[in-house]
DNA sequence: TGATAAATTGTAATGATTACAAATTTATAA
DNA sequence: TTATAAATTTGTAATCATTACAATTTATCA
């Protein structure tokens, strides 16, 4: 919520981290997009306008120190860029396979409970959905449906 | 289990796909490591020295031939390599930090339901758990022990 | 203020994957 | 069987996110 110099400075005392107006201004930059997950390059297209000769480098060092810190938490649900959020609550994430939207939901990770694996360590626990999104099944629908307008169409040229 | 040819064949043309000996001896080499989560390069490797001239594209273009039919799934739990099984029933997968040994393990996908979801379509249900392997709980436990020693020795120097 | 460690930067390298066009192979119909 | 069209394979180049690395700058603290 809070995203004040003080606030921000705190966060990174408290995990021992040093001062940097970089790292300020990216953890500044997550927290005012807490709902979102970013990825580095749409950190550095933000943040390079306001800091004139920062390096893509830096984002990943900062991203790759913030989440040791466990400041913030990667979501791997693509396999292309890694994204990041504030650490939060273990919550599971849905992607639309159409408009690459990313959104939250609760899970019981605890509730997840698997004796076969009694032996080993369980340090994380991901949940991933994928499918569409509310408003792409709504143009899914159009689209299926001006399809059909369109071979109606065809057939009638011929 | 069987990978005949005869069975092999008709698993091809069960999805409309055409045959080609890269095809099936791909497909072979997916049922002969059926417990295993194969990336790009391994079957690669391994194919190579029984056909010559083979090439990587074909793997490549041959696992999303056969994801797209559903004769494989992938399992994307490494942001590196995509990894791909046979299809089978849904299962959660758990990666071990240390070996980066994958195992599967049963889910209960049905189990989790989302009310927030209800809106959306969901088409895939991943369950990722990350940590560390029995064996590598062991090896930690010694290195740990060691590290200690080392410690100790490096004090006994100064 | 100065010394030391840590952070930042720019550039080059990495590594998995994709794009693409030419050559080869498969399916089919005459 | 043979001709033809369509699909597959191949090799090479390109892409793209991320990492490696060394030089430079900055923060911390005595
Ligand atoms: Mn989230
Ligand atoms: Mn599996
Ligand atoms: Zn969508
Ligand atoms: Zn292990």
């Amino acid at each position: 919520m809070d995203s004040s110099s003080d606030y921000l400075l705190k966060k990174l005392s408290q995990k021992n981290l040093r001062f940097s107006f970089q790292r300020m201004k990216i953890l500044e930059y997550l927290y005012q997009h807490e709902s979102s997950h970013l990825d580095a390059e749409e950190i550095y297209e933000a943040l390079s306008r306001v800091i004139p000769g920062l390096s893509k480098t830096t984002i990943y060092n900062t991203l790759h120190t913030f989440q040791k810190a466990e400041l913030i938490q990667a979501v791997d649900i693509e396999n292309s860029e890694t994204r990041y959020e504030l650490s939060a609550s273990r919550h599971g994430h849905f992607i639309c396979k159409q408009c690459g939207g990313i959104h939250d939901f609760e899970v019981d990770m605890d509730a997840i409970v698997v004796k076969e694996l009694s032996q080993f360590q369980i340090e994380e626990k991901d949940v991933y959905f994928r499918g569409l999104c509310p408003d792409c099944i709504r143009t899914q629908k159009e689209s299926t449906f001006s399809k059909k307008n369109k071979k109606k169409e065809a057939k009638d040229e011929s």
